[in-house]
DNA sequence: ATTTTATCCTATAGATGTAATAGGATAATC
DNA sequence: GATTATCCTATTACATCTATAGGATAAAAT
C-alpha cells in the first residue's frame, strides 16, 4: 500500500508544478487545494525540502516551491524518498537491500525470483516519469 | 512491502509444488523446511486451502497438498488472495475498487495516473507467471 | 523596534495492521 | 481408544502510520 505521506507528498509536488518555477507557495493554499490535513502536509514538505526536491522561504509571502524543472524531477528519487524502497521486499532491493533470516539461498527462492520481476516491472514504470509526465496542464500561471 | 504472511505461503505453495500432487505434506515438514514459524504457518495454510488453492487430509499421514498443477496456478490469484489488492491505492485497483476522499477527479490526479502505470506493470508479471515459473526444479519426487 | 506571517523542529498521542501464539475442537488412522 | 494432525477462534505483542501540539526561528510589513 502507498502510504498517505507519499501520497500527500506527490500530490503536493503536483500543485507546486502547475505553478511558476521559483514562486513560493504557502502550505496552507496547497493543503486546502489538495484536501490534506495542514500539519501532517507541513511535516512533509519539510522532508521533501530536505532532500532536496523543494526550496523553501520565510515569512510572509513565504512558501513552497519547486527547485527543479517537474520534467527534471524522477518518480524513482521521489518514491524513495517518500515512501522507501520500490522493492516488495528487502532481498530484491537496489537502495536498501536486506537478507532475509529465513532464506538460505536466494538463487533458488521462488518469492526471490518473483519480486525481482515486480521490482524492475515498477522500476521501469518509476524511470520513465517524471513529474512533468504525471500532471495535467503544464503551467497554470 | 509484502507481508510476512504472502512470503510464507508462496514459500509453502513452491515447497508443495516440489512434492508430487495430491500427496499430503504435514504442515511441520513445511515450517522446518521453509524455516516458518509453524503456529502461523498453520492459518496460512488453512486460508489456502479456503479459497481453494490447497485441499487437505487430517490424521496421521495427513497434511496440505496442492489441487491444481503448478502451471495451472496464477501468481495473480495468489497474491490477491494473501496479499490484498495488486494496486497501491484504492481507487486504481480492479478487484479491490474505492474511492480516494480527498480526490475530486481521479482523471486528473497525478498519483492515479502515476499508479495506474505500476498497477499495470505488476499484474502483467503476476499475470505471466504461475507457481511452475518460479520454482526451481519441476518435481522432487 | 515591534507585530505579523509563515516555515522550522521535536515530541508525542492515537489508530491501525501485522506477526505470532494459545488452547482446545474435530476427524482420521493405527 | 490412543495417537496424530488439521481445524478454528481469540487474543496478545509489536511496529508503523497518521495526525496533532506547541513553541522556536526568520523574514517582511508597519
Amino acid at each position: 500500500m502507498l502510504s498517505k505521506k507519499t501520497k500527500y507528498g506527490l500530490k503536493a509536488l503536483a500543485y507546486l508544478a502547475t505553478t511558476e518555477l521559483g514562486e513560493p507557495v504557502q502550505i496552507a493554499e496547497i493543503a486546502s487545494h489538495e484536501n490534506i490535513p495542514q500539519k501532517f502536509l507541513e511535516s512533509i514538505l519539510l522532508s521533501l525540502r530536505k532532500t532536496g526536491f523543494l526550496g523553501s522561504k520565510k515569512g510572509k509571502g513565504g512558501g513552497y516551491y519547486l527547485i527543479k524543472d517537474p520534467s527534471e524531477i524522477q518518480m524513482t528519487s521521489v518514491i524513495r524518498v517518500l515512501e522507501g524502497p520500490i522493492a516488495m521486499i528487502p532481498c530484491v532491493s537496489l537502495n536498501f537491500y536486506e537478507k532475509c533470516d529465513d532464506c538460505p539461498d536466494e538463487n533458488t527462492c521462488a518469492v526471490h525470483r518473483l519480486m525481482i520481476q515486480v521490482r524492475d516491472s515498477a522500476l521501469s514504470v518509476y524511470r520513465k516519469n517524471t513529474l512533468a509526465d504525471i500532471i495535467e496542464a503544464p503551467i497554470k500561471s
